[in-house]
DNA sequence: AATGCTTTGTTTAACGTTAAACTTACCTAT
DNA sequence: ATAGGTAAGTTTAACGTTAAACAAAGCATT
C-alpha cells in the first residue's frame, strides 16, 4: 500500500511486479505469461480494482472509445422528435455492436470566451446539425477529428443524405397531377431563426441543405407547367404543429384559394390539417396537404385523414452515419444516399 | 513551432511566455492579466486550437463534465421504448441547463475478462437498470462514483423510486370493485431472463425492486377480499406485445374463466388486449385489462380501448435523476418519490 | 522608508497510463 | 556447442494538463 489510490503502478508494487505487466495484462495478454496475468486479475478484483483509468488511458493512447453526437437544436427537443430518436436509434445499434459509447453533447450557452464548448472526450463526431453556419457545427468541423454529417453538404466530410430534390420534384409533381394550381409551401427555418415570407422565385441563400433540396425539387416540378414561380408564396416557420397552423394560416389570409399545402416535415403538416379542420376546410375535399418524414400522427384520437408523405428511414440514416464513422479504412469523404419515397394516402385529392 | 502538435506548451513556446500562464487564460481568468489573455485567447484562435485537451484536464483533475446512463436493456431497445425515450429528455434537459455531457453506454458483450467493460469517461453514473444482479449494474455500483439509481433500492444511495406498491393496490382495488375474482397478473421477469408461472402466494425471491412493490400491492388488495392468494395466476414473460399476447393465451388456456388481467406495462397490456381480440373475448365486455406507463397505443389505427392503466412521470424520474446526481451537496443516500396515479379508462368495467 | 498585501507570472511536480527499447532466460535447430 | 529466435518481463519516457509553491514587481498604508 503506498497510497490510498489504486492503479496499476500500486498493484504492481503490491505484487511486486512492473507496473507495464500490470497493463499488459488488461490490454496486451499475449505480453505476459498466463500465470502472471491470472495473479494480476485476480488481485485486481480482490481489491476492487475496476481497470485502467480511461483518462489516462485516453491521454497517452489518444482514444477514447466514444463518439460524439451533435444536434443544432436542444437535446430534449431531439428527444421529441420521432425521427431524431429513430436517428439515435440507428446510431446506437452500431455503438452496441462495437462497444463505444455515445456521448450526447449539449449546445452550451456559457460560451464565455469561445472555447468552453464542445469538450466532449471522442474520437470522432456525427453531425445531425442541419444548418451550416451555427457555432458549434462550424467548431465541430473545425476539431479536425473524423466526422459525419448528416443532411448536410460538407464535400470534404463524409454525408449521408437523401434524395430530398427527387423525391419533393415527385410529391409535387403528385400535386400537380392532381390539378392543383394554387399551392402553398411550408418550410421551416433557411437559416436558423428566421421566418420570412417569400415566392418560389427567390434567390436562396440558405444554410440548410435539406430546405434547399426540397425547395429545389418543387420548383423543378413547378417550372414548366404553366405555373409562374413568383406566384408560389413559401412561409418560414418553426418546425411544430404550431408553426404549421400558423402558417397555413397567414398563406390562406393571402391567398384565400389555395387548394394544396406542400410541407416539409409531418410535423407543420399536422399543424396545417388541424388549422384546416379548425377552419373548415375539408382535407383533403377543399385542401390537399402533404408531410415530410412519415411520423406517426400526434395524438391517437386524431381525426385527421391519413398523410401523404415522404417517408426516409432515419434508423438507416443513423446505422450508416455510425458505420462510417466507425469504419477504419474509409476515410475519404463521400456520400452515402438514403432513399427517400413518396406514400400516398388520403390528404391529397384532386382538386 | 516545437512539434505538429497544438498543446498548452507549444502555445507558450511560440509567445515565449509559460504555459501555466495558457491554461489559466482559459480556465483561470483572474490570473493573469486580461491584456495577455486576451493576447494569448486570439493566438490560439488563429492557429486552430480549441482548448485544453479533456483527457489531460480529466487526468488532472479527476473531473469530465458528463455523466453516465447505463441500461440493462439495449440502447437500441432504450430508443423504442416512450418510457425510456421520456426519461433521457428528462436527463437531457438537467444536463443542458449545466452544460454537463451525457455518455451512453452500452453492455458490452465481449466482457473477456470481466473488466473492459464500463470504461467511461463520467463524473456519475444513472443507473436505469432494474434488475440489481445484472453485472454491469453491480460493476457501476461498485466503481464508487456518485451514482444515482432508479426504480431500483439501493439504501446506500440516492435513488428515484415510484409509488409502485400503493397504486398498483389501489388498481387492484379498482378491479375486484369491478366484480372481478378470477384475475391473471402479468408481468416482465423477475430477474433477468426468467420466465415462470406461478401463484400470488409464492414467495418472491426477485432482484426488480419494481416488480417486487408491484406484486405486494396486488397480494396487499387481494388479500382479506376473501380470494385466495394461490388462487391467483402470476405469468412472467418478456415486455412485449408479443410477451403479453403470449401470456394471455397461456393463462386463459389454463383458467379459461379469468375475467380481468393486470399487466406491469402497457405495452404487455396491449399485447394482451390483441390477443382478446384475436379470440374474440371483448374487452372490456368480456375481459378487462389494466396496464402500466400510460404510453400512447403502438397503433395508429388501434380499435382497441382505451387503457385503464398507471401514470408515472418518466419526464419527471429523469429530471430529478440527473438533478440529485449533479447537486454537490446532496451527497446523502435519500428516496426520491415520484407519484404514480390511476387512470381509469375503458379496458376495465364491470364483470 | 519600511511593511505587508496584491497582482502577475514562473517553476516544478504529478495525474495514470501505454509504447518502445531493452534485458534476460529459455528453447530449437543446425 | 553455438547461433538465432521467441517468450517474459523491465526500464524509461511521454501523452497534455492543472495545482501548488514560489518569485518578483507594484502599490498602498502607516
Amino acid at each position: 500500500m503506498h497510497r490510498n489510490k489504486t492503479t496499476l503502478k500500486s498493484i504492481a508494487a503490491d505484487l511486486g511486479i512492473t507496473h507495464t505487466s500490470v497493463s499488459n495484462a488488461f490490454n496486451n495478454p499475449a505480453k505476459v505469461s498466463s500465470k502472471l496475468q491470472k495473479k494480476i486479475l485476480d488481485y485486481a478484483k480482490s481489491i476492487n480494482y475496476h481497470g485502467p483509468n480511461p483518462a489516462a488511458r485516453s491521454l497517452r493512447t489518444g482514444l477514447c472509445g466514444a463518439i460524439g453526437i451533435i444536434y443544432n437544436d436542444q437535446l430534449s427537443y431531439a428527444f421529441s422528435d420521432p425521427h431524431d430518436i429513430a436517428f439515435l436509434r440507428g446510431v446506437a445499434t452500431v455503438c452496441e455492436e462495437r462497444g463505444t459509447n455515445i456521448v450526447l453533447i449539449p449546445l452550451k450557452n456559457n460560451d464565455l470566451n469561445n472555447f468552453e464548448s464542445l469538450d466532449a472526450m471522442v474520437d470522432g463526431y456525427i453531425l445531425n446539425a442541419p444548418y451550416k453556419s451555427n457555432p458549434t457545427t462550424q467548431r465541430a468541423l473545425a476539431k479536425g477529428l473524423p466526422t459525419v454529417v448528416v443532411d448536410f453538404d460538407a464535400p470534404l466530410h463524409i454525408s449521408v443524405l437523401t434524395n430530398d430534390a427527387s423525391v419533393m420534384r415527385e410529391m409535387t409533381d403528385h400535386i400537380i397531377s392532381l390539378g392543383h394550381r394554387k399551392i402553398g409551401i411550408i418550410t421551416f427555418p433557411l437559416t436558423e431563426g428566421s421566418h420570412d415570407l417569400f415566392t418560389l422565385d427567390r434567390k436562396l441563400e440558405t444554410d440548410n441543405y435539406v430546405v434547399n433540396q426540397r425547395m429545389i425539387g418543387c420548383r423543378e416540378a413547378i417550372s414548366g407547367k404553366g405555373i409562374k414561380l413568383n406566384s408560389i408564396l413559401v412561409r418560414e416557420t418553426i418546425n411544430s404543429r404550431n408553426g404549421g397552423a400558423e402558417a397555413a394560416r397567414h398563406l390562406l389570409e393571402l391567398q384565400p384559394d389555395i387548394t394544396a399545402f406542400i410541407c416539409f416535415s409531418d410535423r407543420l403538416a399536422y399543424g396545417v390539417m388541424a388549422e384546416c379542420q379548425r377552419l373548415g376546410l375539408d382535407v383533403p375535399g377543399r385542401v390537399s396537404v402533404t408531410g415530410f418524414d412519415d411520423l406517426s400522427p400526434p395524438d391517437m384520437n386524431s381525426t385527421l385523414p391519413a398523410l401523404t408523405t415522404i417517408r426516409q428511414d432515419a434508423y438507416a440514416k443513423g446505422r450508416k452515419a455510425a458505420e462510417a464513422l466507425l469504419n477504419k479504412d474509409e476515410k475519404q469523404s463521400r456520400r452515402i444516399n438514403i432513399e427517400a419515397t413518396l406514400i400516398k394516402r388520403d390528404s391529397t385529392a384532386t382538386k
